[in-house]
RNA sequence: GGCGGUAUAGCCAAGUGGUAAGGCAGAGGUCUGCAAAACCUUCAUCACCGGUUCAAAUCCGGUUACCGCCUCCA
């Protein structure tokens, strides 16, 4: 059975989609002026892994991920580039499916745009004015934050201290328009050469909160199962969903909030675009290998903090190369090797592994019991691979549950390419050599083939090799 | 000021009442022509103070430190 830690409740809750088998889930993407940074690709990693996971379950799961292509943000990235929105947003668009596939992350099943959706915006922000939980002011349009009645909740904020915390940063031009301090803008009238949209309330464009209430019920139905986004987006942006969605449809809006934690740098300190502290994903992947950071990146619970530093970094990168090779020596030792009759032993210990596999995922998603599973896995594997003799159809049990549960962190163990003709060649002399007991010639090839990243292992049923990287 | 989070070995990190999982690093050993990989052994009383209990990292009270949200941010 499934728990997940429900921000709305504070608390592990027994998950139950709302039809069988089946998971509506929407996660809050990027605003598209930039690169994702390695805070941004821990979100989508996380999420990754959830969806993975509740696939592993068997559920079927429909994954709403937006871009947000409009924005101050976006205006001024253009402006300065002399550019358009749009080109700027395709752009980093583009960029962005690159490295999320280098990070081995699912395509999601849609990823709508904001600006796709802007009749459906309008007309969600007519239905909360009509029902009075909205109003213009001077080409604006906001939101009466004080008329929800559950204002507040999700991040247990009392609005009279709201208030306090909102007016101290209102200027006063805004604190004109608005009746209240806390009121949030759904539509914002286009400055001179920004921008625009044609509505009821004259040219704008769409305020922040708004596109993922439109999106993600327009996708998912009033109510759905998951919303995942960052801590920092508890409020006001997903506060605000909530009052959005709920004042128009009278339906609650989502089942299960989850937020994962954030990626700090030196001294706890959270990466964040306007800290300006961040390292991109486009940038790190050009020195660290891609599978190194997804692994990295999924291997820490969803909620804790996560220290970047090249530090953690190369620990990944030990602890995925423990498991890797745990893969490749049991494998290496396919070639050759016949089914055994009974392989009920290494059956029912692998059965017993994955199961607690499930136990430790079922409890909120704990990787960190999730990965000891794993290593469990690596030792049956690695003891079983210095056995005398090796039966193919229990290690291939052992091999493909290490497939099987790793892929749910986003790593592929069956990676390995094949060496080029000429390495193969000076693999060969080496061999010949070792035959010969040459072991001078043998060692210089082996110190040759390292320099240029083939690690050489010699064992019991000849040569093994592997590439470093 | 309000709300929330975190504090376990050199590092990462499980564990929510019964005497500290796992990984990395370190130390010793086995194997190896030498290596590598692997295997075996070894390595903490849980921020601090007080309390409850036969028994607490785990419950209660208090203290300290760090972080986040309250304004764009995953």
């Amino acid at each position: 059975m499934l728990k997940i830690f429900n921000t709305l409740t504070r608390e592990k809750e027994e998950f139950k989609p709302i039809t069988p088998k089946q998971v509506n889930m929407y996660v809050c993407g990027p605003t598209v002026y930039n690169y994702i940074h390695i805070g941004n690709a821990r979100s989508i990693v996380a999420f990754d892994t959830v969806r993975r996971y509740l696939e592993f379950l068997g559920y079927d799961v429909k994954f709403v991920s937006n871009f947000t292509d409009v924005d101050d943000k976006m205006i001024k990235e253009a402006n300065k580039e002399g550019i358009t929105v749009p080109e700027v947003a395709d752009r980093f668009i583009k960029a962005f499916y690159e490295d999320i596939a280098q990070i081995n992350v699912q395509k999601a099943t849609i990823n709508p745009r904001a600006t796709d959706n802007i009749t459906e915006i309008i007309d969600f922000i007519k239905d909360l004015v009509a029902k009075d939980y909205a109003y213009e002011s001077q080409g604006d349009v906001f939101y009466r934050a004080r008329k929800f009645k559950h204002y507040g909740e999700l991040s247990d904020q009392n609005i009279d201290q709201l208030v306090e915390g909102a007016s101290e940063h209102v200027g006063d031009t805004e604190f004109a328009k608005k009746q209240d301090p806390i009121d949030f803008a759904l539509w914002k009238k286009a400055k001179p050469g920004e921008i625009k949209w044609d509505s009821p309330w004259g040219e704008g464009r769409p305020g922040w909160h708004i596109e993922c209430s439109v999106m993600s019920t327009k996708y998912l139905g009033d109510t759905f199962d998951i919303h995942g986004g960052g801590q920092d987006l508890e409020f006001p942006h997903h506060e605000n969903e909530i009052a959005q969605s709920e004042a128009k449809t009278g339906k609650k809006f989502v089942n299960y909030w989850m937020h994962n934690g954030f990626v700090t740098v030196e001294n706890n300190e959270k990466m964040s675009k306007s800290l300006g502290n961040f390292v991109t994903v486009h940038d790190l992947v050009k020195t660290t290998n891609p599978q190194v950071l997804r692994f990295f990146l999924s291997s820490t619970h969803y909620r804790r903090p996560l220290e970047y530093s090249q530090d953690n970094l190369q620990k990944a990168a030990d602890n995925l190369d423990k498991i890797k090779t745990a893969y490749n020596n049991l494998k290496f030792r396919l070639d050759g090797a016949e089914d055994a009759s009974d392989i009920n032993d290494i059956q029912t210990q692998v059965t017993k592994i994955v199961d607690d596999f499930k136990t430790a995922m079922n409890d909120d998603f704990n990787v960190q019991n999730g990965l000891t599973e794993i290593f469990n896995l690596v030792s049956l594997a690695n003891n079983y691979a210095a056995g005398e003799t090796v039966a193919k159809n229990a290690a291939n049990v052992i091999l493909e549950a290490m497939v099987k549960l790793t892929s749910i962190l986003g790593v592929k163990l069956d990676d390995q390419q094949d060496l080029s003709e000429e390495i193969q060649q000076m693999v060969d002399q080496r061999d010949e050599a070792r035959a010969n007991k040459d072991f001078a010639t043998s060692d210089k090839l082996r110190d040759q083939l390292k320099d240029m990243g083939v690690i050489l292992e010699d064992t019991p049923q000849g040569t093994r090799w592997h590439i470093n990287d």
